[in-house]
DNA sequence: GAGCACTGC
């Protein structure tokens, strides 16, 4: 390395105490090229693009802090670091986002014809596959973050590696992986070229220059990803971070949350100034952790700090989520409490020391049943030390784990990969419309295993369950090819493929309106938020939205109020900022969280140009709700269930016993039919999003699955 | 009587 390590700790905690004051553009500038000048990528700059140009795959393994992210980027797992990015790299090439440096996630395109680096999200890369299956726009590709290995990220590496071997085809080139190892597989690779040779006839006049692809990975080895793509050259970055201590405790804690408190208190007794930050499970947690800091506190020997506790996590409303990133007042430390939210997606300033119960709450999907749940497991080793980091960003830290230092040796390397965690409905629906037809053969990074030969059960069970899953919902044909129009309609739409389908149906039902925008308001997180010290308040709230038919016209009363009311507001002449004011304090009234509402008026208004598009008839039901629920009947009648005498539920298609969950306006009326949206298992089996319906009309709306008994 | 984290032309 070229400069001293010290010294680059130096400048950047010059840097960063420089950040607070308002400096003007040129110093910034200067700032920011000394900067660029410090980091450790900076020194192999030139190997690597010399890399880049010999090889048709690099992998590129640089630990936090050594500045690939703002080497060049294209595809972000999330759409902050897409935006965040593409700003960063704009300002340090002194150009506007948008010109030569943009960026594109869904609602917010910020690119135009000069644009040379775009940064995306790497759903929407996926998306752009759809249109253009070649990537022709592309000639180079670079996946950030791949060790997060999220569905999106490892389902656009098997497709990059499809497009990159038929684009080096087109174009004449050797096949990069000609030399493959004989251990690959012979029935794999025969299906990868069945997958290539489709992908070739589409455009087999036409030359692509060859997809130049570039992985880059926080992981400690690369063997995986240089496996995947047949050998690839791996380049690794030395990082730079503070150094930080690690404690663990000697013996297994049989009450974590108790281990929590003991060790807030301990730190903020014993240690000098600088924040604690506290990974729990979920916000029921974080809220007890958080009355219980508070009874304790009283029995604490009194020093010169007090403490203030921040809670974050996902569903908590933006404006209470800000507070985490305000500096603690004066003779304060703060104390956050958080969820997985603070592992990657959000970076809090000041964090001295982090303590790590090496507990993670984790979505986890049983393709038998086709039920979700909600788990706590110990995190990986990856996720340890991700968590760890978080304290030496500014400065040295210290990280509590606690558990014994052997059971940290236990933990797995990394996280299980997405793809084996969820249902894979959607992304098949996407593979089928790019003519891979042969899911079960599609070269996914989890191949099938080289230590015992035998092949991935519970992922093919799940590919099998949603494949059946898309051919009940009319998006394949027999012989499991994307049905026309059903299937390719589908295809367009950015839904759940069961959702896609109620937009479909509701063409026939006269009640599109209302379909919009219950898939709409379907497809956000949490509209209601009912905080705990206004339980009863919120409550309130909600009743004026209610229907006694159910979750699905209650959502539809909420979005419909809240359109009301700003046209109301634009009516007086008020801007389109004070109007988005106004709704933002109608929604604090009325205990609806901002921020799902204009995600769902995003949505809606997104699906409604596609929709308007496609040969569907566009119309209100009107008063005429029976319609309205019909054909909820019709598009979710896979999901019906009947009332037991115990005042349960059981489903009708796979027999489980089920509860109605306590957010649904039906929690006490308890209707004998019901149909409903999402079934996950917490406790006991909760569905949400649940209504009313006639039983007859499932033999009458779905014969083919529900034919007359009698 | 209860809601991990992300994401989509």
């Amino acid at each position: 390395m070229p400069f001293s390590e010290s010294l680059a700790r130096k400048k950047g905690a010059e840097s960063a105490r420089s950040n607070k004051n308002n400096l003007d553009n040129g110093s910034r500038k200067q700032r920011i090229a000394q900067q660029r000048k410090s980091l450790p990528i900076a020194s192999v700059e030139k190997q690597l693009v010399e890399e880049v140009r010999k090889h048709e795959t690099l992998i590129i393994v640089g630990e936090a802090g050594s500045g690939k992210t703002t080497l060049i980027g294209i595809t972000q797992p999330r759409r902050v670091a897409a935006v965040s990015v593409a700003k960063r790299v704009a300002e340090e090439c002194s150009v506007e986002v948008g010109q030569k440096v943009g960026y594109s996630i869904r609602f917010d395109d910020m690119t135009s014809s000069s644009t040379r680096i775009k940064y995306m999200t790497d759903g929407l890369l996926l998306r752009e596959a759809l249109l253009d299956p070649y990537l022709s726009r592309y000639s180079v590709i670079i996946i950030d973050e791949a060790h997060e290995r999220t569905l999106h990220t490892d389902v656009l590496l098997g497709l990059l590696k499809n497009v990159q071997l038929a684009r080096s085809h087109t174009s004449g080139q050797l096949c990069n992986y000609g030399n493959m190892k004989a251990n690959s597989g012979i029935i794999c690779m025969n299906e990868n070229n069945a997958q290539r040779s489709s992908l070739q006839k589409r455009c087999q006049n036409t030359k692509y220059p060859p997809l130049k692809l570039i992985i880059m990975s926080a992981s400690l080895d690369a063997k995986g990803f240089s496996e995947y793509f047949g050998g690839a050259r791996a380049v690794h970055v030395q990082g730079r971070q503070y150094p930080i201590e690690i404690l663990y405790t000697h013996h297994p804690e049989s009450d974590y949350i108790d281990a929590v408190l003991i060790t807030i208190f301990q730190t903020h007794v014993e240690e000098g100034p600088g924040d604690i930050l506290v990974f729990l499970t979920g916000q029921e947690e974080i809220e007890s952790v958080e009355r219980l800091i508070e009874e304790r506190f009283l029995q604490v020997p009194k020093g010169d700090l007090k403490i203030l506790v921040v809670p974050i996590f996902s569903s908590l409303p933006s404006e209470k989520q800000i507070e985490v990133f305000k500096p603690a007042p004066p003779s304060y430390r703060k104390v956050i409490l958080a969820t997985n939210i603070a592992e990657t997606s959000v970076t809090i300033p000041g964090i001295k020391y982090v303590i790590d119960p090496g507990l993670v709450k984790v979505r986890s999907y049983n393709p038998c049943t086709g039920i979700e749940s909600l788990v706590i497991v110990p995190i990986s080793k990856a996720q340890a030390f991700q968590r760890s980091g978080r304290a030496g960003r500014e400065g040295p830290g210290k990280c509590y784990r606690l558990y014994p230092e052997i059971e940290f040796s236990k933990l797995l390397n990394s996280t299980v990969p997405e793809i084996k965690r969820c249902n894979l409905s959607n992304i098949i629906l996407q593979l089928k419309a790019l003519g891979i037809d042969d899911i079960i053969g599609f070269d996914f990074m989890e191949k099938p295993s080289s230590t015992t030969g035998k092949i991935d059960t519970v992922k093919q069970a799940s590919i099998v369950k949603s494949l059946e899953e898309l051919f009940l919902l009319g998006a394949l044909t027999d012989d499991y090819k994307l049905s026309d129009p059903v299937g390719k309609q589908m295809t367009g739409l950015p839904l759940d493929p069961i959702y896609s389908k109620a937009l479909i149906l509701a063409s026939d039902f006269n009640c599109m309106e209302e379909m919009l925008i219950t898939v709409a308001m379907l497809s956000v997180e949490s509209i209601f938020y009912a905080p705990q010290e206004k339980l009863e308040e919120a409550r309130g709230a909600r009743i004026k939205f209610s229907s006694i038919e159910g979750d699905h016209q209650t959502l539809l009363n909420v979005y419909r109020a809240a359109s009301e009311f700003l046209e109301k507001i634009k009516t007086t002449g008020s801007k389109d900022k004070i109007a988005g004011k106004s709704l933002f304090k109608w929604c604090r009234d009325n205990f609806i969280n901002s921020r799902s509402l204009r995600q769902a008026r995003d949505i809606h208004s997104q699906i409604r140009g596609q929709i308007e598009n496609m040969s569907l008839r566009v119309a209100s039901c009107g008063d005429d709700m029976v319609q309205f629920r019909r054909c909820l009947a019709a598009s979710f009648f896979l999901n019906a269930a009947l009332k037991q005498p115990d005042g349960s539920y059981r489903t009708l298609t796979s027999s489980q016993t089920v509860q109605i969950h306590p957010s649904s306006v039906l929690f006490r009326s308890k209707p004998d039919c019901i149909i409903f949206n999402e079934l996950v298992r917490t406790n006991v089996n909760y569905i949400r999003n649940i209504t009313r319906i006639d039983p007859l009309w499932l033999a009458e709306l779905a014969p083919q699955y529900y034919a007359a008994q009698d």
